[in-house]
DNA sequence: TCATTAAATGAATGTTTGTTCATTCATACT
DNA sequence: AGTATGAATGAACAAACATTCATTTAATGA
């Protein structure tokens, strides 16, 4: 049940008309690709022939809009950061939050729900700390991101410490820890997914929390 | 104040003996030159040249005693993660142990502690964490040695949730957590060592254990 | 001392890679 | 409708890559 479209010539394979769009949106449609070929392919293996392929694009284009492929990738890495931070702050840095209890509980869920689009994040984010030993420019945008992660978990954590007069504790510690936990879960989820799910990572994060701030989470 | 070693010969450029050596001498010798060049360099940056000018040996060599760089690599990874599962089965699996206490403060140490050397190892194995979403031999390597440690931790959990009688523990959830956690550590280690020492990260990991079992650890 | 064996070498090979740029053509303005 | 602009294309290119293999040479035994 052929639909000819076109039903004049004979049968030209997918002649694909050229189309002129802005600069932005090639730079996010390759961001994107990227981040794709990242999970399904790996770091090493990510040329740029499969990129713009992926992104259905001719192989100049990257370097039209990128000046180079490790700009591209650098500029991938600053995209997938950002936008973690972004959504961390829209909980953290919330002028009115609702309590101190929720805030906690939104944290957790922001940080270990999302579907299947998070776990491609999850593969872009280790491959790229993978190579951070090696190159400075992506251990400078993880530290960076990861600084400020920790100084804002901090801060929650201190306010939540001083609300509830939680004795012998300490806000920093408990961040770090908190946030390396996060981490090495996000690591199992990737690695081992059969021996851990979303749910029982989510249990762990949260027996965590309430072996510190029981008054705080249910 | 030139130190002629040989002046008969008219300084001959380092004129370097061929040696032979057997093959599993020649095997370890590349491995930890891929170490150290994954190490410096990344793993999308390690090459044949790299790798066997760092061994101090010719280019051909390595793919004599490995059939191919891809073999190479594989059997460096599985080296990296034996030598880490021996030592922890050297703790864990002690048919004599000192005492459930004793032994979780060895294993708090051999986690963490290790001069520069588990730096080396530590960049090593998240960089292929990076590429195991995409190659399933090292995802099947590294799933392996995690579960064999999250076992041997759980059996250890287990033993001091009965010994010392604590009420509402879940072995298994602490033991998730708990290595989940030292995955963390280390990552934050690798990734920001300006924000995060060796000792900070073991009274953190400490308080994850002194908050699960109290009586057994100080 | 000489012959034999196989480990070690590195120049050569073919493939893959990122990058360039002359050409094409969609779009907007006159 | 005609023209100017620059986004998009992909063939072509040079550099880098893993791998091969003819040659060299250390080690061994006769």
């Amino acid at each position: 049940m052929p639909t000819s479209q076109t039903p004049t010539t004979i049968e030209q394979p997918e002649k694909k008309r050229r189309q002129v769009r802005p600069r932005s949106e090639r730079r996010q449609q390759l961001i994107d690709a990227t981040i794709r070929c990242i999970a399904a392919h790996g770091l090493s293996a990510t040329t740029m022939q499969l990129v713009t392929r992926e992104a259905g694009l001719s192989l100049g284009i990257a370097n039209l809009h990128f000046r180079s492929k490790e700009n591209l990738l650098t500029e991938t890495l600053r995209h997938v950061t950002r936008e973690y931070n972004e959504g961390l702050l829209g909980i953290l840095a919330n002028d009115s939050p609702p309590s101190l209890a929720a805030t906690l509980e939104q944290l957790l869920d922001f940080q270990l729900s999302r579907g299947v689009t998070q776990r491609q994040k999850m593969a872009v984010w280790f491959a790229y700390y993978g190579e951070a030993g090696a190159r400075p420019v992506y251990q400078t945008i993880c530290s960076a991101s990861d600084r400020l992660a920790a100084r804002k978990t901090e801060a929650l954590f201190e306010a939540i410490i001083s609300d509830g007069q939680y004795r012998d504790r300490d806000a920093r510690q408990l961040a770090t820890g908190y946030l390396a936990l996060i981490d090495g879960l996000w690591l199992s989820l990737l690695v081992a997914p059969r021996d851990l799910n979303k749910a029982r990572a989510k249990a762990v994060a949260r027996a965590y929390l309430q072996q510190a701030f029981p008054k705080h989470i249910a």
